[in-house]
DNA sequence: CCCGTGACGACAT
DNA sequence: TATGTCGCCACGG
């Protein structure tokens, strides 16, 4: 009996991750923690992160420039390897300082309240 | 199978 | 407000 697929390779926590973070607007962001609770597994937000890590490899590409932490602060731009990630988010309208969003409340969008489950 | 690590978050001090 | 600690779950070694 042989795997004929990862569990990571089809549907699973990361892809959902995907999807939610795909369904983020442009002008928009939100957190690890908003998609973990949408996604039902509140408080492993670190899950969400981890999956990022690998949205790069998905596809279609994650805007995963949308992603930011509960503060606000654009931590995945670390890994984005530099400004990249401001500037995108600049482009779409959302304003970035010292690597944290701009009036973060106002640009924050919630799954389980934008998509209202 | 056990241990360490990690794009986080909430709480305690 | 800032810093420290614990919890959380999945994955790699």
């Amino acid at each position: 009996m042989r795997l004929y697929r990862k569990p990571m390779d089809d549907i699973n926590f990361f892809e959902k991750v995907y999807q939610v973070a795909r369904l983020i607007p442009p002008g928009r962001v939100t957190s690890y923690g908003a998609i973990a609770n949408y996604l039902g597994t509140k408080g492993s937000a670190r899950m969400v992160g981890w999956a990022m890590q690998a949205c790069e490899k998905a596809k279609p590409p994650v805007p995963a420039h949308r992603v930011v932490n509960r503060q606000g602060l654009l931590t995945a731009k670390f890994h984005f390897g530099g400004e990249r990630m401001a500037q995108m988010l600049e482009n779409e309208g959302v304003k970035v300082v010292d690597d944290k969003v701009k009036d973060f409340k106002t640009v924050y969008w919630d799954p389980s309240v934008e998509l209202a489950l």
